[in-house]
DNA sequence: CTGTTAGCGCATTCAG
DNA sequence: CTGAATGCGCTAACAG
């Protein structure tokens, strides 16, 4: 438990600690014979120095902070999947926490890790001009924003061209066959603006549309407004497309729509946004805008590295590619029949 | 950019910086005058102390590490939930980690994060007696195992009781009709081993039964291994009821099955393990045995604090009980029919 | 109650 | 090429 330090390694190799350092991270400043000495007995006790001193004495902490909305969401894992491969594959670790959409608790979280002293901090924050992206600024830490594009264009980021997936799904709207179009709008982010300015904009002109307003993010509150939509928008006797911005939510009002009786594409045609895992395996495989959150881990992470090794670069500022993806809640023949993304 | 330090506190305030350390961890100690003084000017410079050094100085450094098999798995997220929700709220930070289930990278990441000086660790270990449990113990780090029970009496766990959980399928099973029943052992790990003592030695004798060894994790496992399975055990012809040691390879092989025409669970009826948010939304909605995860990851977090924080304790060993959630997929009339478990 | 002193483990001048 | 000295920021005795 007593840790071994570099002064044991010293001592026994009966040179001083300066040299240990430097058969560490300047082997080549030291005589190979010496060297060699040296190495054996760092083997021998699997030495290896103090991060705390290490950090302590200036040197970089090989720790970087990830701060995402909340776990809970298919979003984060194959994000943690996409940051963890190019983070350790590099020989850094990271620390995770979520906001859970509170800028408190955000800006609680960043302060904590610039506290522990991480080296640069990656996070999908509750919106690009939060407390937190804020401080992040005047800190001077290294960052880049996930899922999140910024008018700032100094700052960093990695999202999705959500404005396009919007586009292509329009673009796909304007080919089926409805009395109106809905869109509901899941909740308010940056990304989620994105999606619906995309998608209006793209809209053929003339048809009938309305936007329903919802703070929903789950399942369960999917599953929960349905009925209220239904209801006021009359889906029962108006053939109706709907864009609920958000897988989840959107697999949850098409399980409660076909407990109300609502056939699903005939009656109402549903897409979503995201192609979580679920889509492709539900009970009506889900027509949705796919991006790989797992690239967009990868991405951040590249770019937050090469921010913080080589000092001062270029801003990044990356766009995923969206792809439409059609199932079979918007069109019956359609989608695949096997072969998806692996869930 | 420059971090303010306790000398540029003590300065300003023209007192020692000891008087400020102490206004920090034991304000009772300084007269009421000056710790509100020193505590203005803390405030104006929203002083923290340098964790870093607080470190070295031989403080807890108030972060824990987290290692787990895999990300991309409904399992790590409810757990990093429950994780995250006590370790925050007890000021915890925390490091994660993933084994991918090698434990070359498994000791490596313990390693790492050892180094890091993390006060304690959370593992979903690959084995109870991985190289990384026993580097663990030989350090004397405060460890609680996650998911996996210990039989050394000294290490601390929680886990699921799944020998229980295989009981109590298998006392359904012997209630369904069927010409044989086969379980798909999805990959060795003491989890599994344990879920499938509990179904054999629960289930009636004179049943005949088969089981089928294979090393899958995925839902595209189930999918690929479907056929072999129904092909080497003539399930389109012999009434079968199946044992998918886990719900993702379960799914799996509900699509295929339904690709290939079998019936379910008229001619298969198949029952999985763990009831991941998925299994209550896919096609055929999954009988499943269920464990809270995000409890899991809530209890251990607090034994491990417990330890951390009380020194040595009695070890925790705590086993959550398995839950029995019958749905379409073994009995056609089966099942609830909303107000699932909110994925 | 408060200031002084001495590490904690390491990197980094600066001499030799 | 190598050793001795200094500082990183903070806590913990130990004196006043």
């Amino acid at each position: 438990m007593k840790h071994i330090t570099i002064d044991d390694i010293a001592h026994e190799a009966g040179v001083s600690k300066s040299t240990v350092s430097r058969v560490i991270s300047r082997p080549n400043l030291v005589k190979e014979k010496t060297r060699k000495q040296v190495l054996s007995i760092i083997e021998k006790y699997s030495y290896t120095p103090n991060v705390l001193a290490q950090g302590l004495a200036g040197m970089p902490t090989k720790n970087i902070g990830v701060v995402v909305d909340e776990f809970p969401n298919n979003f984060y894992i194959d994000m943690a999947d996409g940051i963890d491969s190019v983070i350790t594959a590099n020989n850094y670790t990271f620390q995770v926490m979520s906001s859970r959409w509170r800028p408190e608790r955000e800006l609680a979280g960043i302060r904590s890790m610039i506290k522990n002293r991480v080296d640069g901090i990656l996070i999908a924050p509750v919106s690009a001009d939060s407390p937190a992206v804020m401080e992040l600024k005047r800190f001077g830490v290294p960052f880049v924003l996930m899922n999140c594009q910024s008018a700032d264009p100094a700052v960093s980021f990695v999202s999705c061209d959500n404005y396009k997936g919007g586009a292509l799904l329009a673009e796909y709207f304007n080919t089926l066959e409805h009395e109106q179009i809905i869109i509901v709008s899941v909740f308010d982010h940056e990304s989620v603006r994105g999606r619906i300015r995309g998608f209006e904009e793209h809209l053929k002109t003339g048809t009938v549309r309305v936007t329903r307003y919802s703070n929903a993010k789950t399942y369960q509150d999917g599953y929960d407004i349905a009925p209220l939509v239904a209801e006021s928008d009359s889906i029962k006797t108006k053939k109706t497309s709907l864009f609920v911005t958000n897988d989840y939510v959107a697999i949850g009002f098409i399980t409660r729509f076909l407990e109300m009786g609502i056939t699903i594409p005939a009656q109402a045609a549903i897409a979503g946004f995201d192609d979580i895992r679920i889509s492709t395996l539900c009970r009506i495989p889900l027509t949705t805008v796919s991006q790989s959150v797992y690239d967009m881990g990868r991405i951040s992470a590249r770019a937050l590295l090469e921010q913080i090794q080589h000092g001062k670069t270029e801003p990044v500022r990356h766009l995923m590619e969206p792809r439409l993806i059609v199932r079979e809640s918007t069109s019956k023949s359609g989608g695949e029949k096997k072969g998806h993304k692996t869930p």
